[in-house]
DNA sequence: CAAATATATGACCACATGCTCATACGTTTG
DNA sequence: CAAACGTATGAGCATGTGGTCATATATTTG
């Protein structure tokens, strides 16, 4: 069942799991599945340092390409993901167009992120 | 360059990147990849859910295996990339192999991811 | 020790992923 | 409007990933 979809697995978890020994919050799969989303997104080396460089400031693309050291048309491809899940918005200024973190949860599950891999910014 | 390693584009990031433009936390690669890292191993539906059952206690395979609903060489397959990325910790008991959180960090990451997906749990 | 139970592991496969390359789109400027 | 610049996107490719299936490895029990 390589290609099981989300809603297979949740049917077997559903016919076998035993509710209450879940914590509640557990329950919702849409909830758990927004989640995974999230952590998918942080979970790259690119996207990660996009987003890293978001935290500083907002920033065009072709900064981006800069900083992280990546072609143009692979920024813009995860900078595309990155909006599609919410991640990160963006708006035109002139020929460029400028993106920003979403909002400060981004930056929280980074800050914790980093902190849990060992490292402190104090 | 799809096949490009990490080393690789660091590379490229330190030939082009100013360094003073970064958040100094951003500029050890170590660091950032093993954050990545734990967060590839939260970004998995399967996984997470491993994980979210060890919140509440500590589990043989077999239990992770019902509440999960994926068969035993699947559940075992995660449990062992868990534990090489340091999530969980496993003991023997008798035959049975008892997985558990490996701190309390990882339940942190769950609480704010499953936070900053929406859910609130009160 | 043989059988039963519980878990681990390797080979393999379908599908996802992250990149490149080529090219299209949108905006400003001459 | 044409050229230049900045960004977006689709196709295609190599590699990674998560599962299955078969089998191996403990551990307890008769």
């Amino acid at each position: 069942m390589a290609g099981a979809t989300r809603e297979e697995k949740l049917h077997l978890a559903r016919e076998e799991g035993a509710p209450e020994e879940w914590a509640s919050y557990l329950e919702d799969d849409d909830v758990i599945y927004a989640t995974t989303q999230i952590f998918d997104a942080l979970a790259d080396y690119t996207r990660f340092r996009i987003l890293g460089a978001l935290t500083t400031s907002e920033r065009s693309v072709g900064e981006l390409q800069r900083l992280c050291g990546v072609s143009q048309s692979a920024i813009s491809h995860q900078l595309r993901l990155l909006r599609d899940r919410g991640l990160v918005t963006m708006r035109r200024e002139g020929q460029r167009s400028i993106y920003t973190l979403a909002d400060e949860h981004v930056a929280t599950l980074i800050a914790v992120g980093l902190e849990h891999a060992g490292h402190w910014p104090e």
